[in-house]
DNA sequence: CGTACCTTTGACGTCAACGTCAAGCTCCCT
DNA sequence: AGGGAGCTTGACGTTGACGTCAAAGGTACG
């Protein structure tokens, strides 16, 4: 019989970049609940994966309260319509959110290519010119296409 | 000759959903600088748009710092070659950071959809079976999934 | 004239998500 | 025996982005 891979928490916090305090903090706020070796905190596979989608969560946005509904629902049993059902709920509107929040941000890294580009133009030309005007223009069209998206 | 439109503080507030306090935490933190009539803040059709780029910028998950950075970008004159210099090489970064953030935000939609599809399935079986076995399938289908992304 | 409403400027409070100590434990090495 | 290295649990500090009063002034209505 063969043992799963175990963890420590400064292994664990070494892998992922994060401090071990935020583990702990992961942990009093309850999204992670790893053994014990006495004291000292034994994180499991499944810890691991836990982890995983915790910090991937946190960078589309979630806050760690809504992270744990989420991990929490994996462990609904089939006792628990009711809160399936208000689960489900929410996660229909949260798709919804994600998905304008994709387009905000789609939005947003067109509108910085387009700044790169023009940043470019205005230095490559070596003699400043038009300029000003140049960046008017670029106020205005930066700010019309920001607005219909 | 026509005179633009200008807009209280509470009619602009009113307007994106923010509440007046806010609008002076960005003016106290040179993101906006309406006109004054007296003691009164007057916005204009610029500081509008201004709130426009500043709520977006937001919601992507910009920190007010940054975003005045974007802001003051178009207020550059041909002067400053410099700090074009260093603007285009940060929003460079930016781009990168927000193309890896788009991939997230793809993935956890992908995630969201997969539980929902999960539950829905769960939710429509009126008698629940193999349920348990069923989550747990889920699960690692799901950790997989948001591993390899 | 009162008072109702909107505005102003402070000043202090709050909340999330940790960071930063401090004090003490255990294990291991020399 | 001494000394690190790594772990533990508090407890307090910090940062960003505001919220929440308080005190005071202008404007408008009945």
């Amino acid at each position: 019989m063969k043992t799963e891979r175990t963890w420590t928490i400064s292994e664990l916090a070494r892998e992922f970049k994060v401090t071990p305090r935020a583990l702990r903090f992961y942990e009093d706020r309850g999204l992670l609940s790893p053994r014990r070796d006495g004291l000292n905190r034994v994180y499991s596979v499944r810890d691991r994966g836990r982890l995983i989608l915790i910090l991937r969560g946190k960078r589309v946005g979630f806050p760690l309260t809504e992270i744990k509904e989420i991990l929490d629902l994996y462990d609904l049993n089939d006792g628990e319509r009711a809160q399936m059902q208000t689960a489900l709920k929410k996660f229909r509107a949260r798709a919804v959110t994600l998905e304008s929040q994709r387009e905000d941000l789609e939005g947003a890294i067109q509108a910085l290519a387009d700044g790169i580009a023009w940043l470019e133009g205005r230095l490559a030309e070596p003699a400043p010119k038009a300029g000003v005007a140049a960046a008017r223009a670029f106020e205005q069209e930066a700010k019309r296409r920001l607005q219909d998206a």
